[in-house]
DNA sequence: CAGACATTTTAGTTTATTCTAAATTATCAA
DNA sequence: TTGATAATTTAGAATAAACTAAAATGTCTG
């Protein structure tokens, strides 16, 4: 059996269920619409990760005549952005990131993309 | 046996894992100290995810003597800062979300926690 | 009502995850 | 070298995830 409830993080941690969030994120959609985008896989398999999305609260859903309409609870994703929040505006990171602009401000230094100073 | 590489998603699904990176994000730390935090499983558990996070990118290690130091590669968690921003940046959703700012301006409505608007 | 349609649910399989206990590797100190 | 310390690796168990195929549910149309 697949467990009662689901975080968030989990849930978004599957490429299939991000593809579905994707999807419904500014429309709503059947499960037949979305199941087409991705023949892949039997509906069946959409509707059980439709059902996994809902219980971590990402989708809800509406239920018209045959129809199901699924749609993105877009605030569900908070929690993840709380934790680039709190990861990234860290006090010891911030000095750190600081010393290193610093320290490549004076003399170049081609390495790895730099760390996304936008977010902080 | 484990898969070879891991990516960031699936690395911080997991709560242990994301315990490990905030301990190593602000200061490198060893496998021991990060197991003494942890009692509740074993050393080789730690050592396992610890592995892991590196599979994924999220730490890198430096030995010195005995002992392995390991610290968050902090830029790492860029794909999800990315996912966030792609997503809630999306033009249709904005419209949706001033118009839904627009309808509560006029009459207040009592009801889950809004969208995270400084987010956008 | 019968049949088609839209979707969900169940049962079962395969594969991945997370852990433990024990064995292994490597370094250090006397 | 011996014994202690620090960490990794392996083998195996328990649990969970992601599917498929088929059965079940609910709704519409003629």
């Amino acid at each position: 059996m697949t467990a009662t409830t689901l975080d968030v993080f989990a849930a978004t941690a599957s490429p299939r269920r991000r593809e579905i969030l994707r999807l419904v994120w500014s429309e709503e959609r059947t499960a037949g619409e979305i199941h087409r985008q991705m023949p892949d896989v039997t509906f069946g398999a959409v509707s059980l990760q439709l059902k996994a999305l809902q219980k971590a609260g990402l989708v809800e859903a509406r239920t018209e005549k045959r129809f199901h309409y699924y749609r993105a609870r877009r605030e569900a994703l908070g929690p993840i952005a709380e934790m680039l929040e709190s990861m990234w505006s860290d006090a010891l990171w911030r000095l750190k990131l600081e010393a290193e602009l610093e320290e490549s401000r004076r003399g170049p230094r081609p390495k790895a993309p730099r760390a996304r100073a936008d977010q902080i």
